[in-house]
RNA sequence: GCCAGAGUGGUGAAAUUGGUAGACACGUCGGAUUCAAAAUCCGAUGGGGUAAAACCCGUGCCGGUUCGAGUCCGGCCUCUGGUACCA
């Protein structure tokens, strides 16, 4: 017989409890079970762990919260979700770390620090101190001695010195990037603090503006973020899917168009295009507001320079680009096309941008439906030079024909397809020098320069004469002052000419008052857990590399591509600055949904939030904890309701009356498998199935609602028994509901603990290995067959297991109903699956 | 606009590899218990149909593949996330 792993008794705790507390017994208290039992938590320091390399480590994340102000929902089913995998993967005996600390830096700080009259700093650290504890009382399994805040010059330190590598190693460069200007408050916005293109604060429309900023050279590793995606067979298809895409690999030709004639220094342009096959269909060619040769021809043009500055009122943000109305101007200027040599028209147009590629675009409106708009509207031509393959006809009054086919009034390109065509054009561009065959990534470096206050300071000294330095390592870290008064605009270490005097080998130099994007803190997170005290480096690389990589990582799939590709570029990056070995950072990641109250984000000004203190004060944090688990699976999006909450709540009750009636019935026999009959013999069974079952939904399928669901029937079964007079049955009942406790202990830990306790355990569910399936157990005679003819179920028949196929077939014909469908008509064939079903067709 | 998802009873959902659509809950209705109520327990519950069955219909919409489609394919509609300075 297997060994039951948990039989160890100790029924002198229990029995004393009893004492103490009678009324404990009877009725279910969640605020002292779970008081009890996060004080045995926090007395044992039972999630404080370390690097211990004879045990098999796991190292289990949640994306760490934004100290806005209290905990909401989505914090809870996150942290639950991660705190269930945690205390699973403990129970299967590993070594788990399962850490939580803060993302400190941030614009709603800002914003809360004018509004309420205080410092960022002094808003952040009470958010902090008061969600802790919220945490807490929710009873998540964090090792607390690894707490970090990202805007602790302790974290950030780090960081700046990272930053100084790069810039040493070239992966940091400075240039000139367009960013959303208020005009009325002088001050840069984020795309979120525009609105209808026009400034929240003050309502001016917003200007698109041109600073020198600080760049990280992502696209040096695009190839690689690219490849690595398929090293990770553990992330959600859909993620690496969208982050394919935004790295946006292509093929393509860059060419140069040449000016008819010069203009200042001026003689042409470049141009990317994938489409070199639509060549020979070119009508115009576009460029940007800000590209030098529309700047240079709004100099001598008011006509022009209005209408390039008219492009510039408008956001940044790619979407507002996108949905813009599309316009442009004629400049007059001719461009030569680069096979031809004939004259094509020079426009600007407003839907061009700088910051992609070259600012300058080839349009072929016959086979670009954006091109084709836009010609429309200004009536330029429209040339088709791409037949489809299967020769139909296209109608170009309607719309463009964009797919791939065979080239047509193309001269000698005439009849070839995309690929020939594309070789050809290739071969006579490379000839003449005017272009080549080259990959382009859509990703554009990464912008970290923030004109705000509540961040990490760049560490960098702009010297008098122009250029730069970085800061030295022994001047590490430049701190950012925590005291300080927002006046609502400016940032405090901008409007204080003091902060950014600072000198170095005697001279006189000026510290930069940008701030860090704050993806930088959230990009390497994840490792400093595994070190948070080292004081004498950024990572300290036995410790990173004893528990990296993440083994499973949970967040909400917002971040699907900015967070997770920023934190994957990091890792490569102290990967190649020797500080850790692996490749990639995360090896599993579950992505979850949003919480939504009527169908709708929960929100403060929508006044559809539901408070999870209040929750907990009236069910106890189980109960919130089930009903999150329950209420869907984690990666969908989950509707609250509170209605649930009290389901959730029923079942916890019903459950310690069940444990506690079972408990008072008397003593069970010991479990003899052999000797049982037909009732019990079928509980046991239902209990082994669903071990494996919960098994299998925690581990593989990570569907935490179905797992409870399949204990919720497990208990009903357990309801069902008749006779608690029996040993036998008791002994089946006891081996049931031991298996619950334990299953259940992942997601309701508190009163799983209470329960366990009051089983006669000495140990607690946590150190106690999860429940074994017995495969005897499992064992059945007969198993139920769906009888169908031509696809609709007539009959079932109860068959042996694993029946000869002919049999099954031979018992589905014979029943009576199956009969009936049969009267008339011919048998035509007989799929039989087995231990499933049987169709009949017949006609 | 572009990229990625989602859509199943009154509600949250389940159906894991193409094989019984609606497990498990919530709600509602009926019953037991109670002086009464709460709590608890038992039963019913997709729509139509029937005395009860049988049977018919049913997984956003239109079409296809298959013995068989919620699941696969093509085309739409609606909603959600992201769109590089919200985190």
């Amino acid at each position: 017989m297997r060994p039951s792993p948990y039989n160890a008794r100790s029924l002198i705790i229990t029995l004393n409890r009893r004492e103490s507390q009678p009324t404990m017994q009877e009725h279910y208290h969640p605020a002292e079970v779970e008081s009890q039992a996060q004080s045995h938590w926090e007395e044992h320091q039972s999630f404080a762990v370390n690097e211990d390399t004879s045990r098999e480590k796991f190292y289990c994340l949640a994306m760490f919260p934004y100290p806005s102000g209290k905990l909401h929902m989505g914090h809870v089913r996150n942290y639950t979700i991660s705190d269930v995998i945690a205390r699973f993967q403990r129970m299967q005996g590993k070594n788990v770390l399962h850490p939580m600390g803060w993302d400190a830096f941030g614009l709603p700080a800002e914003n809360a620090a004018i509004k309420n009259n205080t410092a960022p700093a002094k808003w952040t650290y009470s958010n902090v101190e008061y969600m802790k504890g919220q945490l807490k009382q929710l009873g998540f399994g964090f090792d607390w001695s690894r707490e970090l805040a990202t805007c602790r010059s302790d974290y950030y330190r780090w960081e700046q010195w990272f930053f100084t590598r790069l810039y040493e190693k070239g992966l940091v460069y400075k240039k000139m990037a367009t960013v959303n200007w208020d005009p009325v408050d002088q001050t840069v916005l984020a795309n979120e603090q525009v609105i209808d293109g026009r400034g929240w604060r003050s309502g001016a429309v917003i200007e698109r503006k041109e600073i020198p900023q600080w760049f990280i050279r992502i696209t040096a590793y695009a190839e690689e973020l690219l490849q690595d995606l398929n090293k990770l067979p553990h992330w959600p298809e859909q993620v690496k899917t969208m982050q394919r895409n935004w790295i946006g690999k292509s093929r393509g030709i860059e060419m140069r168009f040449d000016l008819a004639q010069k203009l200042g220094e001026h003689t042409g342009f470049e141009v990317y295009t994938t489409r070199p096959d639509t060549l020979m269909g070119v009508s115009y060619v576009s460029l940007a507001a800000e590209h030098p040769i529309a700047q240079q021809l709004a100099e001598g043009n008011a006509e022009i320079a209005a209408f390039v500055q008219a492009c510039k009122e408008q956001s940044v943000a790619e979407a507002d680009m996108a949905n813009m109305e599309k316009k442009g101007m004629d400049t007059g200027l001719k461009a030569l096309h680069p096979i031809t040599g004939e004259e094509v028209p020079v426009w600007i147009a407003n839907y061009v941008l700088m910051d992609y590629g070259s600012g300058a675009v080839m349009a072929v409106p016959a086979h670009d439906q954006r091109d084709f708009e836009f010609a429309q509207k200004y009536e330029l031509p429209i040339s088709q030079v791409i037949a489809p393959q299967d020769g139909s006809a296209i109608d170009l009054e309607k719309e463009a024909f964009v797919d791939q086919g065979i080239l047509v009034n193309s001269g000698e390109y005439d009849g070839l397809d995309f690929k020939a065509a594309f070789d050809a054009i290739a071969q006579t561009l490379k000839a003449a020098k005017k272009g080549k065959v080259q990959t382009n990534y859509r990703l554009r470096d990464w912008g970290v320069s923030r004109q705000r206050y509540w961040g990490a300071p760049i560490p960098m000294f702009n010297l008098p004469g122009g250029g730069e330095i970085p800061v030295p390592a022994d001047k590490l870290p430049v701190l950012l002052p925590e005291d300080v008064v927002m006046d609502g605009v400016q940032s405090p270490i901008k409007a204080d000419p003091e902060w950014r005097k600072a000198e170095i080998d005697g001279k006189q130099v000026e510290r930069e008052t940008d701030t860090f994007d704050t993806f930088m803190e959230s990009s390497w997170y994840y490792a400093r857990y595994t070190c948070p005290n080292f004081a004498d480096g950024m990572l300290d690389s036995d410790a990173a590399n004893y528990w990296l990589p993440v083994d499973q990582y949970v967040g909400g799939i917002e971040h699907a591509i900015l967070h997770l590709l920023y934190a994957r570029f990091f890792h490569k990056l102290m990967r190649d600055e020797g500080l850790v070995e692996c490749d990639e950072p995360f090896e599993r990641l579950l992505c979850q949904g949003m919480v939504l109250k009527d169908g709708a984000k929960m929100s403060k000004s929508k006044g559809n939030t539901v408070d999870p203190a209040e929750l907990i004060e009236q069910y106890g944090a189980d109960t919130v904890r089930l009903f999150s688990m329950f209420a869907a699976p984690p990666e969908q999006s989950m509707e609250w309701s509170d209605s649930g909450v009290e389901g959730a709540h029923r079942f916890l009750r019903r459950l310690w009356k069940s444990v506690h009636g079972h408990l008072a019935a008397g003593t069970p026999g010991k479990l003899n498998a052999d000797a049982l009959n037909d009732a019990q013999r079928d509980l046991r069974r239902k209990t082994h199935e669903t071990i494996a079952k919960v098994t299998d939904d925690y581990g593989r399928r990570q569907t935490f609602n179905t797992a409870i669901a399949a204990v919720m029937e497990l208990m009903n079964e357990v309801g069902k028994l008749a006779d608690r007079a029996s040993p036998e049955t008791l002994a089946v009942e006891r081996e049931a509901l031991e298996a619950v406790v334990l299953m259940l202990a992942p997601i309701v830990p508190h009163i799983a603990q209470a329960l366990w306790s009051a089983l006669g355990s000495g140990s607690i569910p946590l150190d106690t290995p999860f429940p074994a399936v017995d495969e005897a157990a499992l064992k059945r005679s007969s198993i139920e067959v769906v009888v169908q003819v031509n696809g609709k179920v007539r009959d079932k028949v109860q068959a042996p297991i694993d029946a000869e196929k002919a049999d099954v077939e031979a018992l589905a014909l014979a029943q009576k109903n199956v009969q009936r469908f049969l009267e008339g008509v011919t048998v035509r064939k007989v799929i039989v699956v087995p231990n499933k079903l049987v169709n009949i067709v017949a006609n």
